[in-house]
DNA sequence: CCACTTTGGCAACGCTGTTGCGAAACCGCA
DNA sequence: TGCGGTTTCGCAACAGCGTTGCCAAAGTGG
């Protein structure tokens, strides 16, 4: 955040990643280069020569001609998705998932095995390499181009220096550093973030909000938190903290919480689910919503989470009425892979001009740090084979 | 939003704004071109060559020698404030302030008069135009290079297209649009927003927070409002609407407010603050605060507002009692001037690099629009006078 | 007085996106 | 079938960006 200064390489590095972002919104489909010019505001040549480049790195390739306007047909640029993958874990208390996706957040395979997250960090590390390894191995043998991991977990913890906190229910991986002990198990560079934040990135993958937006994922389970979207951006706050949406007291004079406060919109409204009073708890996580709502300006809630998921029409109908019809609210689509591919996400992110510029992490300019080379050798000429199709004469 | 492409052009105004907002800071004093160097990650060489350029157009200057460390002096750099000045404008209910500050924020000219916020567009719009003629006269006759006008009035109201919504108590401003019948008026670009945010980025500007880092200033006057600096940048949500922290539900039960809730944090603290118990006000306003802050992970919570500054001890001994002292809190500095220094930062904050992205009013790409011409022409040479000092032959 | 350090400018350089121009490919009309 | 119009896209030349290499200037310290 000291050195923001850009310099040729940085421009290059920006649009590259901009270009890529967009291909990989326009899907299988792909985009033209007069289409990709028009939405990042470049000169057509400009396109043509960043995606030049990106095809000669491999990431990008033709993808057929588009029916004409009236002119020469458009030929449409799409991603290749099998140019570098990236890996998810997703830390729950009693499970593990690791996913392994393509630079489209396809994914390639997944494992989900038993998982006692209080067993250990020695234990846990080594489940993780595990289930990495026979992911990798399932996804066909020797794949190259793993550009890391990411890690989603509960929280607390430090997402720039990957270190835990107290995690909910497990004070034992209090100061352990995560990242950096799976990085050197892994050998790749690894991301670590609150599962809250990783199902809100999920969810931005999954399109059920437009990129730049603004949303709130409240996840109603064994506890209640949040995942801030503000501008596009993931929010964490500068020490991962924002997104404490359980510990918002509503009642003054409520029961005490285990947080020492009262009245804390979590006991609330996991007292009224053990009550069975779901229209109570619909209308509990409503104000809370509303009120974060009215602090944000967001543009969207999304609900999620085991205890929501059962009644979810209710919960929904219970905090829209709340809000009144303001900003929209949704369930969240259910997938137990959102979070394990918000995850992966979180590696991915950086490459496609969308890590919320806070690159702290152990990733870095991924660009350049593997996938695309330094200019410097003349492009060895990406051999645009014509595609040799139906030609007439 | 929809063009982040960046070219040349836009990589230079990016340096320039970066170095030009770094010489800001460092105050009268300056900084020599290997600190600006260090701080922008960029080479010595392209410091040189853009204060070379930002020297040309009158933007920077040299100032003085400073110590030696070992080897040849280091040659400060400064802005020189006077190249341009902005305009701040601070709406209040009874009263209309406007300032003219230069290019450091540091004030020229400053009149407040009495103004019935409620006596229509045309009569307010007629007041303003006069002060600011008053002002500018004050300042200094034929001062040229006003930037904008910044207008700080309280909300709500949308800060992109500049038009106003159901100001609180005036609802006969409902669908004006301040932003450009004032520019017509004025002949100059015009940014609007709400007072809170105007508050907090004067704030910033009184050096109360160091840049992008992120905190809440709670104002607690006729009403109860909230202006939020997220990593440094005034966040205002999509409609402008980010930082009603006054309608936060803190008593499910509590009383009706005017904004058809119950249990408003306004109301319950007002009616404390009615009531003359200043302990349950400030302990009111901390559980807000906390909630915000367990939200958001702010680094700092700021207190002002006529009724606060009454008793701002109590206030904040409150305040910080139930946040248990995660994050400080402080009493904003009194001044009559925060909030309309903060307005003229909004037209100087683009100049800077700190537009916070979203530049869809008025203000756009200010660095060549004005102040530094566009490339093309063989810079006239600087004529760096060599500074005649005793020279030792 | 002579290393040594640090600052900062000059010139050449590589790379960026831009501009000018033209080839390719298709549509529509005669 | 032929021709103009339109749209796409690449090649070549270009201006301008920050970078590198080199050197002068101006101090400190032995």
């Amino acid at each position: 955040m000291l050195s923001p200064g850009a310099n040729l390489a940085a421009l290059r590095d920006h649009n590259a990643a901009l270009v890529l972002g967009l291909l990989r919104d326009a899907g299988p489909e792909g985009a033209s280069r007069a289409e990709l010019a028009g939405r990042t505001g470049l000169t057509p040549q400009a396109v043509s020569k960043i995606t030049a480049r990106l095809r000669a790195a491999g990431l990008a390739a033709e993808a057929g001609r588009r029916a004409s306007t009236g002119g020469k047909p458009a030929t449409a640029l799409r991603l290749v998705p099998d140019a570098a993958h990236a890996i998810g874990v997703h830390l729950e208390r009693d499970a593990l998932t690791v996913t392994l996706v393509d630079l489209s957040g396809a994914e390639a395979a997944t494992r989900t095995s038993p998982l006692d997250l209080g067993a250990g960090a020695e234990a846990v590390l080594e489940a993780v390499a595990a289930e990495v390894a026979r992911v990798r191995a399932e996804a066909g043998g020797s794949l190259l181009g793993v550009l890391g991991a990411g890690v989603a977990l509960p929280g607390p913890l430090d997402h720039r220096s990957g270190v835990l906190q107290r995690v909910t229910g497990f004070p034992q991986w209090d100061g352990f550093p995560l990242r950096d002990a799976l990085a050197g198990r892994l050998g790749l560079p690894v991301v670590v973030d609150k599962d809250t934040n990783a199902a809100a990135l999920g969810l931005v993958l999954r399109g059920c909000v437009e990129p730049s937006g603004s949303f709130a994922y409240l996840h109603l389970g064994t506890g209640l938190g949040a995942g801030l979207v503000l501008g596009g951006a993931v929010h964490r706050g500068a020490r991962t903290g924002a997104g404490e949406f359980g510990h918002q007291v509503l009642r003054l004079d409520g029961p005490r919480c285990r947080c020492g406060n009262r009245g804390c919109i979590e006991v609330l409204c996991l007292d009224a689910v053990a009550r069975g009073d779901t229209a109570e708890a619909a209308r509990l996580l409503g104000v809370g919503a509303a009120n974060l709502v009215r602090l944000l300006d967001i543009d969207l809630v999304l609900l999620g989470g085991g205890v929501l998921l059962n009644a979810s029409g209710a919960y929904a109908a219970g905090v829209r009425d709340v809000l009144g019809g303001a900003p929209p609210v949704a369930v969240a689509p259910a997938g137990e892979r959102t979070v394990v591919e918000g995850a992966a996400e979180l590696v991915l992110a950086s490459l496609f001009g969308r890590g919320g510029r806070e690159r702290d992490g152990a990733l870095q300019p991924l660009e350049k740090a593997g996938l695309m080379s330094a200019p410097g050798l003349t492009a060895p000429s990406p051999s645009s084979s014509p595609s040799p199709g139906t030609s007439r004469p």
